[in-house]
RNA sequence: GCGCCAGUAGCUCAGUUGGAUAGAGCGGCAGCCUUCUAAGCUGCGGGUCGCAGGUUCGAAUCCUGCCUGGCGCACCA
């Protein structure tokens, strides 16, 4: 089983996957008793991002997969006439060096063993029995240990080229819905101060996450959870009541594992300014719902800032208001798998693997109340309940040892819940370095960096980017000095800039992109190795985006757009467009059409602007 | 002590889920502007893939053990 930051196998997952009709029911009856608690979340204000699904006919079905289809499918013809098992997987790889041709298989290799032949012998005997298509390869061979390498005929090249074109923003989009509702939650930071940068981080992975998923066909929930309840918000309080005595003359401290920032004095200044009637802020609970909403507020602009939105924002005191936190224990203890011990209430995790038990309700000096991951593992449940057969949560590495508490508390109510469930993305620490020194603190928050902060900087979309471009797995330097600068080595300058490039030849010809179509166009014209290069890279966008989209893993539509972006200005300064021959500036637009649909749907999918001009 | 993550060129990082001679950017060196953005492009040099075993046609990738760094191991969230 592979596991990657807990994640679990998505081929389990979806074998997982059943009765999605009754699960989409499910999810209608829960919507219609409002199982979804909404706590005003943002309005969809962001023009710049076009996240609407694209209609299905629009849906595109990428040329090269077509043709891999068409490969796999008589590759797996003949291998079984030759003995192979029927089950058989035929894997297909564009391989890195140009003269290994444009597809290739290693199939003869796999089969060596079962067909008790030498590698290179059993390529032979497959190719000797190919019988493909005409016009679909214009070679075939049998190279170094056994590898066979397809070359596609250049009319393959043309057609894709056409295809881009034709499915525009669609292109790099799956064509056939795949799954039930997925939820992906992110961020979900509590109120009790301004985002900082780890937010950010899975601010960008969450959206981008949920964009890839929903770009292969996954129905997606964007969702936001939060502690409105609990010691944090009475701390929260308690911080502020301190400052508000500090502003009426007196002495007073920041109760232990209270907040520092400026932004409490600030609160405490708005509160005062806010409940003439309440001077001393004496009423605590009036103190805390200010700050929880300020918070909030403030909160959301920086999201909105950033170009997120979520869907859903669920509030964790729901879980106790509808009962739901009572109603995990009670099957818990129902089930057998909870004892007393010293006072308290034990769920006996040990049972599914967890390394110690786990308290779930503490004792009576202790205050008697559930401990945090219970209302965790209840959250939980109403995400299945809400027919989320997918749940992907995006946290920080640091609450990694949530991960087997809330799955093993799943499992333990016998609800049916999948093992890996949810699974998790869980990222490394974000360092801020700005001329070579370490960036720890910010005037407003006290002892971290804001998302805000980096956003007033650096500029959104360079914040985006950088929090995308390094997986999850490790730890990211954000270079301020980097993400300000103008020029190649600043990576998201250098895809935008491709991008601008590509518009810019059309704004100078004066030719609207949209008349070039690539129809009636003589491809052939194209003879530059550096077009070649460009349309095979053109050609691997839906494939990137399908394993980006499993590995839930944005990272790599970053390395795939720098990559073609170099493609794009390797291009572009050999191969002029404007006042060519007739022939071969019609082909070299419809090259360039290309490239920028491309450029445009990655960039859109990280959720960046592609601009026109810089 | 236990668990999770990382370790690849001087630096920052990729590496198509086990493939072919391990790649890119920066930095260094040498070049390229009557041109749709030189805000760019080309070439050269640079490696014990942390270490040691194992698995097999084949390992940076999978397994085991160690080393180094980060994070986490509450009746805190």
């Amino acid at each position: 089983m592979r596991r990657r930051g807990g994640a679990p196998v998505l081929g389990q997952l979806r074998r997982g996957v059943q009765g999605q009709r009754v699960l989409r029911d499910r999810l209608q009856a829960a919507e219609r008793e409002g199982e979804a608690p909404q706590a005003g979340g943002l309005e969809a204000g962001d023009p710049v991002h076009e996240r609407d699904p694209v209609s299905s006919e629009a849906r595109f079905e990428s040329r090269l997969i077509v043709v891999q289809e068409q490969l796999r499918a008589e590759l797996v013809r003949v291998a079984v006439s030759l003995g192979a098992p029927a089950d058989l997987v035929v894997e297909l790889e564009t391989p890195r060096e140009q003269s290994h041709g444009d597809v290739a298989t290693n199939l003869a290799l796999v089969l060596a063993k079962t067909l008790r032949a030498k590698p290179r012998d059993v390529a032979q005997r497959i190719v000797a029995a190919l019988a493909l298509p005409a016009g679909l390869v214009s070679s075939v061979e049998v190279a170094g240990p056994g590898f066979i390498n397809f070359r596609l005929a250049e009319g393959q090249l043309a057609g894709m080229l056409r295809a881009i074109i034709g499915a525009g923003a669609a292109y790099g989009r799956t064509a056939a819905p795949r799954g039930g509702p997925v939820n992906v939650e992110f961020v979900s930071a509590n109120p009790t101060g301004p985002l900082h940068v780890g937010h950010g981080r899975q601010a960008a992975l969450g959206d981008a996450i949920a964009t890839l998923l929903e770009w292969t066909g996954w129905a997606v929930t964007r969702e936001f959870y939060y502690n409105d309840g609990g010691t944090q918000m009475l701390n929260l309080a308690a911080s502020i009541q301190a400052r508000v005595a500090e502003l009426r003359g007196r002495a007073a401290e920041i109760p232990e594992g209270g907040y520092h920032g400026e932004y409490i004095r600030e609160l405490a200044g708005r509160y005062l300014a806010a409940h003439p009637g309440d001077p001393d802020a004496a009423d605590r609970e009036a103190v805390r719902r200010f700050a929880v909403a300020a918070l909030r507020e403030e909160q959301d602009r920086d999201l909105q800032a950033f170009g997120v939105r979520f869907d859903v924002y669920f509030l964790e005191s729901s879980l106790y208001e509808e009962g739901r936190v009572d109603d995990t224990v009670r099957r818990w203890v129902a089930a057998g798998h909870t004892y007393e011990r010293d006072g308290a209430l034990w769920l006996k995790t040990t049972a599914y693997g967890d390394d110690k038990d786990r308290v779930l309700r503490r004792s009576a000096e202790k205050g008697g109340l559930p401990t945090y991951f219970v209302p965790d593992v209840a959250y939980h449940v109403t995400k299945w309940r809400r027919g989320f057969t997918r749940a992907i949560n995006v946290q920080g590495a640091d609450h990694h040892s949530t991960v087997t508490r809330v799955r093993v508390g799943l499992q333990a109510l016998d609800l049916g819940i999948p093992e890996g469930y949810p699974e998790y993305v869980l990222h490394q620490m974000v360092t801020v370095t700005k001329g070579g020194e370490e960036v720890r603190i910010s005037k407003r928050a006290g002892s971290y960096v804001t998302v805000r902060d980096l956003v007033d900087e650096v500029g959104r979309d360079a914040v985006r980017y950088f929090f995308l471009m390094r997986k999850a797995d490790s730890h990211l330097q954000f270079d301020i000095d980097l993400a300000l600068k103008r020029s190649e080595e600043n990576p998201v300058f250098y895809v935008q800039m491709a991008h601008a490039r590509m518009s810019g030849i059309f704004r100078v010809g004066g030719v609207d992109p949209a008349s070039v179509t690539g129809e009636g166009v003589d491809l052939g014209a194209l003879t530059d190795p550096s077009e070649a290069e460009l349309i095979k890279l053109l050609a691997r966008f839906p494939a990137a985006v399908e394993r980006a989209a499993e590995a839930l893993d944005p990272q790599r539509i970053t390395t795939y757009v720098e990559e073609l972006a170099r493609a794009a200005h390797l291009w572009y300064h050999r191969c002029r467009v404007l006042g060519e021959s007739e022939p071969v500036e019609r082909a070299r637009l419809a090259l360039a059409r290309a490239t920028r649909v491309v450029l445009a749907n990655a960039l859109a999918l990280l959720g960046l602007e592609a601009p026109e001009r810089m």
